[in-house]
DNA sequence: ATGAAAGCGCTAACAA
DNA sequence: TTGTTAGCGCTTTCAT
């Protein structure tokens, strides 16, 4: 047992000082659940005053077997869409008398194992999470009893609560947008081909183009990371090969990545090729060009979450959240702001 | 005291099912503190096994006094400098064996203060923390005698620990290589200005342009929010006066910002207007055209956070860190990636 | 090598 | 209204 450099201050120091016992102490910290004498309220008031005493939460936690924390683990918490959405779920969580601990898995599988295992091992309230890959540790955390919402496209014999836009549907819509523009050959960037909501995605763009009679060429879909980096390298794979007219991005980084590259190879959004992607931010609306992007409604889903934590009973839940597609100007829709002044 | 849905497995019924005392249980677990026979942590590992048995955290670090966690509070996540500097700490502190409480305070004084009071409640072991203004809560934490590392740019007469870069200088530097450029009308869009790293930036500024015998004019600072919102805002109050002919933007969203409002005009950068930010990150290396950016080595910096709170024993210590100037298209110094294919 | 037991600081049931 | 005390689940000392 480590001894701190300077011994704290506990309760049974205040009522030694109040002159009263403990539990009138916890009564009057926690307002109850039995009443206090405003005199002896005072003393005891005065005491914590004088001392600066703050309660233990580790012991309050034990004795209480509530630790008012919920915890997030995401899988990168640099991704502008995802800390966007730790943010709305911390004001949510904080709204509710209780703190995120948030835990950034950095992409890697096992870190992610090892954070929720560490958040279940801290006895969280709820635990709200993103995976890495489609291969959460639900049975994990399904094991340890605690409450568990998945912000996340989930395989969907599983049971367990979860919430998310309709993915396919979201992306279907920013292809069918293109679509309407009148372009006809639509590229699509997209994450690792083993992950549900990449597959969710792809089978979007693919069902547009099909109702639309386009053929859906396997050689317009260029699979990479969900980063910046990797939007670059599958729009440099892209431009070696047949140019299409129009590019659906799945994620926000990805179509910086690939704005990028297009630059590199003095092709202008939209007039050489029309852009839509998913998962904007404000980022999206204050680019040059601004983005045309699927918007997650952050705020309400945050919200939600908590309050499934809430209430939670054990019963799964899934509550699917709609989107919004929000026009910019690298779809066509718009005329893009002049970069250059002339010429 | 809530009743949990499902009864938790104890050290207890561990100790009960493979036929030997909690205390053995507790040697296995920790590898210590007393040696164990090797049949007898067979026993117990199967137990553990077979009941799906893990360590309640909160009654270790009751006993312990210790949590194995870390602290650290930010002014707001969605900030891509500062979750790229929180990936690090993330990753460093886990290095460490312990995981980090993440507090985003969403740029509020008050949200704050609640997080640093309530990591300090959950005797966190450590505290990392850069405060939304120029009034930190130290002595709140100093009171607590918990272990503190400011990430920030503190009053120097505080008795503090704290990592930072000497922005004052990197201010200067940066604007020195606008004036390098050979641009003597050159504007600063900084932050508020009571903030201290506002200060900084502002006299880093001033002062390379007295050096070069220009005259730092009052009415080409243009003080805003460290948003993109801000950066745009403060751009339009420019292009409304005068237009200098080089910016040093405090931050890199104030830059994205900027850009904005600056290609609304039909402005180019560098051509009408040079442009150097202040913590860039990997947005302002894919940007069209990149930023050239100062730029913090964050993850030295956070390894030597985390250091800081471990070797802790009270004692002040500052530590300045060297930046770097990272060269983009937008001073200049390299011809832009072309947006527009001919004309 | 193992077990018993005293805390860690708090909550809340029970007694007064 | 207040005081006493049995836990909460664990670590670790002290016996054995």
């Amino acid at each position: 047992m480590s001894k701190p450099l300077v011994r704290r201050v506990t309760r049974a120091d205040i009522a030694r000082e109040a002159g009263t016992s403990v539990a009138v102490v916890s009564y009057v910290i926690n307002n109850g659940p039995r009443p206090v004498a405003p005199a002896t309220r005072e003393r005891v008031l005065a005491a914590i005053k004088k001392t600066g005493y703050r309660p233990n939460g580790i012991a309050r936690a034990l004795a209480s077997g509530t630790t008012r924390t919920y915890g997030l683990v995401v899988p990168n918490i640099a991704n502008p869409f995802i800390s966007s959405m730790a943010h709305a779920l911390q004001q949510e969580a904080f709204a509710d008398g209780r703190v995120l601990l948030l835990g950034d898995a950095g992409d890697d599988r096992e870190r992610e194992r090892e954070l929720v295992n560490n958040l279940l091992h801290r006895q969280v309230d709820g635990l709200i999470y993103t995976s890495v890959d489609r291969h959460p540790w639900i049975e994990m955390i399904q094991a340890s009893g605690t409450p568990l919402v998945m912000l996340d496209r989930v395989a969907p014999e599983l049971q367990v609560s979860a919430i998310q836009v309709n993915e396919q549907r979201a992306a279907w819509q920013a292809t069918r947008h293109l679509i309407e523009h009148g372009y006809r050959e639509i590229a699509i960037i997209c994450g690792p081909l083993e992950m549900l909501n990449t597959q969710d995605r792809i089978s979007g763009w693919r069902q547009a183009l099909e109702e639309a009679g386009l053929t859906p060429d396997p050689a317009w879909i260029f699979a990479t990371d969900y980063t910046r980096q990797g939007g670059y390298d599958a729009a440099q794979r892209m431009l070696a090969g047949a140019l299409p007219r129009a590019l659906f991005a799945t994620n926000e980084q990805q179509a910086f990545g690939c704005l990028r590259a297009l630059a590199g190879h003095g092709l202008s959004v939209p007039d050489d090729l029309a852009l839509v992607c998913f998962n904007g931010t404000v980022e999206s609306a204050f680019n040059v060009p601004s983005l045309t992007a699927v918007r997650q409604p952050v705020i309400s889903m945050a919200r939600k979450a908590i309050e499934m934590l809430k209430q939670w009973d054990g019963e799964p839940e899934r509550c699917e959240f709609d989107f919004e597609l929000e026009i910019g100007e690298s779809c066509g829709c718009r005329p893009v702001a002049h970069a250059r002044k002339s010429n």
